[in-house]
DNA sequence: ATTAAATTGTAGTCGAGGCTACAATTCTGT
DNA sequence: ACAGAATTGTAGCCTCGACTACAATTTAAT
């Protein structure tokens, strides 16, 4: 392998990392409105997003196709048990990556804006590293 | 400002970092080949990237009408001014990101990945975090 | 000096993610 | 029951980031 496809390596991981952001999002907002609301719709979606609903209908085409949602025309949407696994673990993730934020003193609004961003980019290694050090500053 | 709008900004955020990164990659990498090679060809991005020279192309037009770097045809590619400082402080992020996750235990190679992805979504005051973070740990 | 190789530019295509405008369906209130 | 509101779907457009194929220019070699 020559020096600059070594190089290229990170940057191809990061723009494979946009495609599947959004499905994570989707599915995490999903999982987060079905939990309160009882029922997820197009609309709620688009107001979470701050998107118009036509965006929102087409990414739950797509979310369909892979098997993360299940709906039918004019009928609210639903995680498949695939994406409440994934609704999960995106969670779970999330609220690691917050809680780090906290723990190394950043407080809570760039916490919340910069975990937002954050999360899809940590590999489970550095999850793992971010749980340690959460604990440490807790004891 | 409703919950919904809230929680949409974090998102917003998020979208708008996309249009970005890809400005703060380019003259970091713009930088780093000038600094070893003397000129930045069109070529040596496209390889870096593992993208085709035409993305690069057009990308580094778009870098020109943002008075990023200046070029004309068949010519190297050169950072302007802007375009130096604002590398400048991508170098100098990337690096603390980097040396913030070794210092918490991430092995070098996720580290390398890892840092590359979350670089770009890093607010000023998250990173002075990282920062105090990385200090301590060296003591 | 002329040809071959490397580099850069141009044309045209594609999918993702965004939008507006309008049509269709479902829900609601009287 | 039916009109109006809310929701969802469809058509068509835009920009961005990616590509292939081909043309133009510059560099290098014989």
């Amino acid at each position: 392998m020559t020096e600059h496809a070594k190089q290229s390596l990170p940057h191809r991981r990061t723009r494979h990392d946009h495609s599947t952001e959004l499905a994570e999002d989707y599915v995490e907002a999903i999982a987060e409105i079905s939990s309160s609301d009882r029922n997820c719709r197009i609309v709620d979606l688009a107001k979470y997003f701050g998107v118009s609903h036509v965006t929102v209908n087409r990414m739950v085409g797509r979310l369909q196709n892979q098997g993360l949602v299940s709906t039918e025309p004019y009928k609210p949407v639903r995680l498949t048990a695939k994406g409440s696994r994934l609704a999960n673990r995106c969670r779970e993730r999330h609220e690691i990556v917050y809680q780090f934020l906290l723990a190394i003193g950043v407080d809570p609004q760039a916490a919340a804006i910069d975990a937002e961003g954050i999360e899809h980019h940590v590999s489970p290694e550095t999850l793992e590293c971010f749980v340690q050090q959460t604990k440490a500053k807790q004891c």
